[in-house]
DNA sequence: ATGGAATATTCTTGTAAAGGAATATTTAGG
DNA sequence: CCTAAATATTCCTTTACAAGAATATTCCAT
């Protein structure tokens, strides 16, 4: 689900844990180290982005080495593209809005 | 702040009216009734989203619409779109990576 | 001015989520 | 086998957040 991803983007640790993921897969250690943060803290953020769809891990050795999935990226993406057609369809329509309003009033008036 | 805006749209009923004014500017008690909640509850998403930036009001009398604000949409667009262009090139450089770290690995061996 | 409708705010309470510290697990190397 | 390194998990405590109930505020019509 969407408000899932977002949950999980909404901590501001985990959405740095995405942009340092841009420039490619990078192992537990190495992000704590450059988020600042103690390693259980980076296994429980990265615990939730994988849970979300978000990351998939690979295990080579000692280490696990994270990467972010295209997919949930791809599905936010879409969903954002489908809010452009709308834009100047009917979101500025206040006008209207105000006009449907205000007939409803004079509706209401004439029963009265 | 992205974090700010993600953290927002994590809660589902917040999502949901989103999904809600994307057909168009609605009124607190609208939006209540359409998602089947209380009003002050209501009240309070929307707070939130505003709060965030994703909304904007119009008092009219006794009523308050709200509407989406496109540029946090937009904004979230261009980050998406920032990925695309990272995709191909970094993301699945696993087997690059894995041969750094093989390196760095021999590496340790000469020393010792 | 009074009452009612629409909305916001406050207060409380239950629950989830985050960070810290400690501990468990896995793996490679000696 | 034993140890050290890398990571995950557990437990605890504190903080944040959502829902509910009640109340306050604003505005219009009478």
């Amino acid at each position: 689900m969407k408000s899932t991803m977002m949950k999980a983007l909404g901590e501001p640790n985990r959405l740095q844990i995405v942009e340092l993921l841009r420039s490619g897969p990078l192992t537990v250690g190495e992000i704590a180290e450059s988020l600042e943060i103690r390693q259980p803290q980076a296994s429980k953020h990265l615990r939730i982005l994988n849970e979300a769809g978000i990351l998939e891990v690979q295990a080579v050795a000692n280490r696990r080495i994270y990467k972010l999935r295209q997919e949930p990226f791809q599905e936010l993406d879409d969903w954002l593209t489908s809010f452009q057609s709308i834009w100047e369809e009917k979101l500025d329509r206040l006008d209207a809005y105000l006009e449907e309003l205000q007939s409803k009033k004079i509706d209401q008036e004439e029963k009265s």
